[in-house]
DNA sequence: CCAGAGACGTA
DNA sequence: CGTACGTCTCTGGC
């Protein structure tokens, strides 16, 4: 079935426009942000889902049927800015030389157009595609017509099917006109039914089906909803009659003149090069040159459901099992098991085909052994949730050998983790998707659709790991990074599992204790800052607080923040401290207000009845290496402030327990050390000196029992500066001194150290010729940052490179510690809670604690062999607060 | 409801 | 004009 992509055309271009910089622009000062977005868009477009046709909708001025009949209809909106609109002319431009089909109505809106398109299309048998980032095109999904929704920017998109407007709003997609009248839309100035959010109005619809039927049943609802319902009527069914698409314009639809033909290279070369689309030219020439899929294939699949032990027996002595979960009503059901026998045959584009075993849970017992076992490795899609999952219902998965999820973690280009989908399509240049919503087009593989586990898209899926496995681990091995894989972020799964499911303790009753103090505390600096400000609002509010500050009280703008207008940082207020004394409550109020909302309100409903907090260590959220925690972040648990440790006490071993936390003393600086071979830095490190007295002793020309206290300082925000690519001028700010003596101090470290400055400038260069940085372990980070025409984002980029493979080598180090700790430490003694960058938190039996130290120190001390020695700070106490070396 | 801005906690 | 994250509050509604 061909399948026609229809854009909206000012949707994408609105949204490109307020994605990108303003500054990006021709060399005669042409702004093109929206343009190059859009293209972009476009281009992505064209790759990801190989549209056989394609067209634009525009609007055209205005006033369209809907002003006429409603003249407040979108009458909020301001005019869009010149620098948008002459871009429009640009973007026509750009669709003329792709040969794209443009079309609009006047008095019709570009909605209006893509529902008639969409209709009429279908009814000739094609599939759709609405590229929108307006809800209203939601009421035009059907199995056929699928919405591709911009969320925000122009990058975060989701496709919109049936099930996905269900699952949002709980309405069909048919319902979905009555219930937006209901709802209203402020964006087009529509108002709703006062009382009526979204969850009424989809409980009405799914009670009476439609618009009709709520109005005919108002006598049985509460009488304020009665009322409201009663009074607001009219305004609800003109709404459904504004919001409705039409979809029988008169247009003249060619079949032919939609579908797409070969490009005109040469005029689209003409265009990009106008524009000075270099990347994009780049992109789409070897998109649409290459010789990679045309289009996409799908995954067919035979689903066999098992009904005895024997046939899991069977299963169960291939040489390696792809696994899916299948889940009912949020319930693991069963697995989805594809044998890992040969080599899937992935060239071309012949549909990827195989069979799909469904093991229901009744039978796990007889897949246990297997799962249990190193020797018949799992191939897992997000291997940690289902690590995770079948421990809880009893079964060990010991033979995790490959996760396509780490896999494009580690092939980059990084950023948030891909869905399976993203990697399907990647990789295999298989749409996933088709087979998500049931399978439609085969005749026999709708039997569950509508209700049950959809056990084709699972199957699919499970295929699709098997597959993908192949390809990635091909492309990890020309890379030379199936090491890291392997020995490094597959077995890290594990023990981040275990450490989640153990979680940390919690003393909920003191947390709340301190909730209270600091409420208390608040409500005096409440007080007394609506006093001295001499008006009362709302200290929360950056709008209120900057009238209050630099409007009532006349304080001085010292800064603004990106968005141009006056920032109230906590380094603006310490520089205002002695202006005036609401200043100072205002900080301590920050502080504390911080701690309430970010750790005590937050924290208290994560604590589960057990009295623990099991907080998530993302392995893929990271561009460097590193981890991440999240829901919540336990990396973040204050430190620096006084009243802040006061909230390490909440942090509690168990009874019979301490804690014991051991953090790499200086590793980053350690591994810089390693990397540049510089003489002096490593001499210091070996010598075990103070590496921050050590750095100032050689730049201020001193002896060691000559540096201050501040000349140390200063050696220590020149270290740091160094591993985050800081320049001059950002050392003179920190350090308050001028930007000629920061300069100084720079060139005066540079001299000294003189193999630090060239590995530098080698990183940098390296990065640049081949695309990315290197970690000791082999982690790249790609950084297409370096080459862009902007010279902020370059400037970034730059910073990136030098910073990534030392903040990324001191997380691979910390990883292969957890990793043989995991593998050394008894259970039943030391249990692994937290990493957080460089240090490590224990729960150790109290009879445990002195070996556990040992074997701690030992480990990380010991785990990789480096040019300088890796030393560990490490403490014990019963609390996170009262840890002590 | 949602996304962005601004602020701020940590390494 | 210093890297890497996650989370809170408020605000305005391409």
């Amino acid at each position: 079935m061909p399948t026609l992509a229809v854009v909206d055309g000012h949707s994408l271009a609105y949204r490109a426009f307020y994605a990108l910089p303003p500054d990006l622009s021709t060399s005669s000062g042409q702004v093109t942000n929206a343009a190059f977005g859009f293209t972009s868009m476009l281009i992505k477009l064209l790759g990801e889902h190989r549209p056989d046709g394609l067209a634009v909708a525009w609007d055209v001025g205005r006033s369209t049927f809907r002003t006429e009949r409603y003249a407040e209809y979108k009458a909020q909106r301001e005019s869009a800015p010149d620098v948008f609109r002459s871009q429009l002319p640009l973007i026509r431009e750009v669709l003329e030389s792709m040969g794209i089909v443009q079309m609009e109505r006047p008095g019709f809106e570009a909605d209006d157009v893509i529902a008639t398109l969409a209709k009429t299309v279908t009814d000739l048998g094609w599939e759709v595609l609405v590229v929108t980032g307006d809800r209203d095109s939601f009421q035009l999904v059907s199995p056929t017509v699928r919405v591709i929704y911009t969320r925000r920017g122009i990058s975060d998109t989701v496709v919109v099917d049936p099930e996905w407007v269900e699952g949002k709003y709980g309405v069909r997609p048919g319902q979905y006109l009555d219930y937006a009248a209901l709802r209203g839309d402020t964006s087009d100035n529509l108002p709703g039914v006062p009382g009526v959010g979204e969850k009424t109005a989809a409980r009405l619809l799914s009670q009476f089906d439609d618009l009709e039927g709520v109005f005919a049943h108002l006598e049985s609802f509460p009488p304020r909803l009665r009322s409201n319902l009663t009074t607001h009527q009219d305004q609800v069914m003109l709404n459904r009659q504004l919001m409705a698409l039409v979809d029988d314009l008169d247009l003249e639809v060619d079949e032919d003149s939609l579908r797409r033909g070969d490009l005109d290279w040469p005029s689209i070369q003409a265009v990009f090069d106008r524009l000075e689309f270099a990347t994009l030219w780049k992109r789409l020439t070897e998109q649409e040159r290459s010789s990679a899929p045309a289009t996409e294939t799908t995954i067919e699949v035979e689903v066999r459901v098992v009904a005895s032990a024997t046939e899991v027996s069977t299963l169960a002595r291939a040489e390696g099992l792809a696994l899916e979960p299948v889940h009912e009503s949020g319930e693991l059901t069963g697995l989805m098991v594809v044998p890992l026998l040969e080599e899937p045959a992935s060239e071309g584009l012949e549909p990827i085909s195989a069979t799909a075993f469904y093991v229901p849970a009744s039978l796990f017992d007889h897949l246990a052994p297997a799962m249990a076992d190193p020797g018949v490795p799992q191939s897992i899609y997000k291997s940690k949730e289902l690590v995770q999952e079948m421990h809880r219902i009893g079964y060990e998965l010991e033979g995790v050998g490959f996760d396509p999820e780490l896999a494009g973690y580690i092939i980059g280009p990084a950023g948030r983790s891909e869905t399976l989908e993203d990697l399907a399509s990647r990789f295999l240049a298989v749409d996933l998707t088709a087979t998500d919503n049931g399978g439609t087009d085969d005749g026999q593989a709708a039997f569950d659709f509508g209700g049950g586990p959809n056990l084709e898209a699972a199957g699919a899926r499970a295929i699709a790991v098997r597959a993908l496995q192949a390809v990635m681990e091909a492309e990890l091995a020309d890379r030379d990074q199936v090491t890291l894989l392997r020995e490094m972020e597959l077995p890290l799964v594990r023990v981040l599992a275990r450490m989640e499911q153990h979680g940390i303790g919690v003393d909920g009753h003191y947390l709340e204790g301190i909730g209270e103090t600091l409420r208390g505390e608040l409500a005096t600096l409440e007080t007394e800052i609506h006093e001295l400000a001499e008006t009362t609002f709302n200290i929360n509010s950056l709008l209120q607080l900057r009238e209050v500050l630099f409007d009532t009280l006349g304080l001085p703008v010292l800064k603004k923040t990106p968005g141009g207008v006056p920032s109230t940082d906590a380094s603006v207020l310490a520089k205002l401290e002695n202006a005036h004394p609401i200043v100072a409550k205002l900080l301590r109020y920050r502080e504390i207000e911080k701690l309430r909302s970010g750790y005590i309100d937050s924290f208290l409903p994560l604590v589960e009845p057990s009295g623990r907090i099991h907080a998530h260590f993302n392995q893929t959220g990271a561009a460097t290496g590193r981890l991440s925690s999240d829901r919540p972040n336990l990396q973040t648990i204050p430190v620096r402030s006084e009243t802040g440790r006061t909230l390490r006490r909440a942090f509690v071993a168990s009874d019979g327990c301490e804690f014991v936390v051991a953090d790499y003393s200086q590793i980053e600086l350690r591994i810089l050390a390693h990397l540049s071979k510089d003489a002096g830095l490593l001499g210091a490190f070996k010598a075990g000196e103070d590496i921050h007295t050590a750095t100032a002793a050689r730049v201020f020309g001193l002896a060691t029992d000559e540096v201050t206290a501040d000349t140390r300082r200063r050696a220590k925000a020149i270290n740091f500066g160094l591993l985050y690519g800081m320049e001059a001028y950002g050392l003179a700010d920190r350090l308050k001194i001028g930007r000629a003596e920061a300069r100084e101090h720079m060139d005066t470290y540079f001299r000294q150290f003189p193999d630090v400055r060239q590995y530098l400038k080698e990183v940098v260069q390296e990065a640049r010729r081949v695309g990315y940085t290197t970690t000791l372990f082999g982690r790249r980070r790609y950084l297409p940052e370096l080459l862009s025409g902007n010279w902020r984002t370059r400037q970034m980029g730059e910073r990136m490179a030098l910073n990534a493979p030392v903040q990324g080598s001191a997380a691979d180090v910390i990883k292969m510690a957890m990793i043989e700790l995991d593998s050394r430490l008894a259970l039943d003694e030391a249990r692994m809670l937290l990493q957080i960058h460089d240090e490590l938190v224990f729960e150790v039996r109290e009879d445990a604690v002195e070996p556990t130290v040992r074997l701690v120190r030992e480990v990380m001390e010991g785990v990789v062999e480096l040019d300088v020695p890796l030393t560990v700070d490490m403490g014990t106490g019963p609390d996170l607060a009262s840890v002590k070396g």
